[in-house]
DNA sequence: TCCATTGTTTGACAACCATCCAACTATAAG
DNA sequence: CTTATAGTTGGATGGTTGTCAAACAATGGA
């Protein structure tokens, strides 16, 4: 397995999306790649007191909805938000989610 | 019971707007009530192959997690989607995934 | 008053979900 | 080669969910 499956853009469902949102755990990691930053697995789940094979379920979830791209990098997989093709197949909704869920 | 339980706008909880968006049907009845209408329970479920209580469940789970209001009106209950309270609280969101879900 | 209409509630049930734990795979480092 | 590190997988479990069916409640009309 050199690379993980992904849906294409195309393929990413809205309810999908909300639903794979509509989880605080699942959230909360979106929120931390909003930067744009690629974390891996370990250190997007660090702070959260999750046992580390219910993230790597959530991380699962997460790719399979579109929501996020993994790059196999060494024994460490590398987590970032589809960014552009959310808002290429969903103009708006990402960024309102984000705005919403920001304490900020 | 003169009337239903809504949350109050600010009590309104992000996952909880995105999990109960995040399935098909509901996602379905908002879409209806997106242009502003206000819709009667068997109205809003009329063309949905889907048993009326099982709608009356749905329309529960809407009205709590405060994406819609429910009026009194003699025997019907007039549903309405709560724009206002919504655009108010996460700016930007159901317009951006009324957009998404639109079929058009 | 009796009946039709509108919607809710309760129970049952199968499917799904979030979680933990233990065992496993794979890569890197020594 | 051996060991440590990073994650995944599969099983078990308890809780939630979506669905239908049947019974119920409330309103309006005849």
């Amino acid at each position: 397995m050199r690379q993980l499956p992904h849906p294409d853009a195309k393929d990413i469902q809205l309810t999908e999306v909300l639903r794979v949102l509509g989880d605080p755990v699942r959230l909360e990691l979106v929120v931390k790649l909003a930067d744009g930053r690629e974390l891996s697995c370990s250190s997007a789940g660090d702070d959260l007191d999750i046992h580390k094979s219910t993230l790597s379920h959530h991380y699962r979830a997460l790719r399979e909805a579109g929501v996020t791209r993994t790059r196999l990098n060494g024994r460490e997989r590398m987590l970032s938000l589809r960014r552009d093709d959310l808002d290429a197949r969903f103009p708006g909704l990402i960024n309102s989610i984000l705005t919403a869920a920001h304490p900020a």
